[in-house]
DNA sequence: TAACGATACGGAACGCCGTTCCGGTTAGCA
DNA sequence: TGCTAACCGGAACGGCGTTCCGTATCGTTA
């Protein structure tokens, strides 16, 4: 549960009291190595293997990152962030809120795809994920479910639909994308949301609100 | 590849020379104390769990089951092959295929959400399930692509997916469920069907054969 | 019934993994 | 320049799957 918000970043205000500078160095150096270690074997590539990639020795990874969540939430926060900024833009840009959402969908689900083993991470009971499950969930659930209200009061999808429930199914779907050219998830996505699309006539049916869009 | 026929079961016809009669009551306990240990601690129970439930050595175990792929199609295969003939009786006993699809569905993710740790098993890259899954495409695809054809032949679902792909889309949705009681694996899956559906007007529009239904 | 060979058994041993811990090193300040 | 807190590297630990081999047992044959 803890940990999430430790940015360790540059400029933390209050009481952080600015770490050494080969502590600073190593970190970035970790984060590179990381990174390359995530493209070339997965986000559960072996510690030992990123420690080597970084020149450092493995206690060095836990002091920065006490949990591997923390590497991996350090890693990939940048593109997290872009996917939360690009809700409200793709929902004031698009034609409808629902194409605003099938947009931020894909998006999530590119992010997702060309991540190896995010997917499965994500969605891992494993103990050492909850903390990067969190982190996914904290920040993309909200504008996901903004999007998702937006399309409901529109009319144009199911109002019943919580925004954790599709996003995990999402992830779920993007599980294995990507391994085997028969299994194509982005279809698969679209298909889910083409199942939440309100029984066509009749639009803008069961809750209150008919306002078109926001835009 | 290999080992996903081999039955061991009593009567295998042609070159099985009949085993001794400790090593057939050892299957026999092992495979109880797998399904526990499979209900208890997931499909990947610890090997000495599983050992220690069934009172044998380790080395019992891999001189059963070789891969622990085999091991689990052991513990399931009743359960399979039950699904495998309950797709004709549905297709003949429902309204319409698109019906006997749904409860047919139902049934693979009945089957998967019961069984703990089944489906990450199955959506797995790692080397020791891969036979697992080729079990389980190899008895199930088959009737999947029977009801998908029907369905589609007549004129309820878009042709235009795989068998392969819609088992593997359900089996990714069935990942992590019951284990948050906010993921409804079976509502997702059921939009993913929804989502199967064509446009509602114009049906049967882009596939040749109109026939209404076969039975 | 006694003895023998094939078969099966149990668990020690090996390598890989994540994680912890601690003695040695170094940065930054007085 | 010298001191100390911060930091580093890697050995060490426990858990895992898997392999291997000396030992025990079965089923048959003399």
């Amino acid at each position: 549960m803890a940990g999430i918000g430790g940015g360790s970043g540059s400029r933390s205000g209050s009481s952080a009291p600015r770490k050494r500078a080969d502590a600073r160095r190593n970190e970035e150096t970790l984060l590179e190595a990381a990174a390359a270690a995530f493209v070339a074997a997965g986000v559960d590539a072996p510690v030992r293997d990123i420690a080597a990639r970084a020149g450092v020795g493995v206690g060095t990874i836990y002091r920065h990152f006490p949990t591997r969540a923390d590497l991996v939430v350090a890693v990939y926060r940048h593109q997290v962030e872009a996917c939360v900024q690009a809700g409200p833009d793709l929902l004031a840009s698009s034609d409808s809120p629902y194409d605003a959402l099938t947009r931020w969908i894909d998006l999530f689900v590119d992010f997702l795809v060309t991540k190896h083993g995010l997917a499965e991470a994500l969605q891992s009971d494993d103990a050492t994920f909850v903390s990067l499950h969190a982190y996914f969930v904290d920040r993309l659930a909200p504008v996901c479910a903004e999007l998702l209200g937006a399309a409901a009061r529109a009319g144009e999808i199911r109002p019943d639909i919580q925004a954790l429930e599709l996003m995990r199914g999402v992830g779920n779907l993007c599980i294995g994308a990507g391994k085997d050219p028969r299994y194509d998830a982005r279809r698969l996505v679209e298909l889910l949301l083409a199942g939440l699309r309100v029984t066509a006539r009749r639009a803008g049916g069961p809750a209150g609100g008919v306002e078109p869009a926001p835009a």
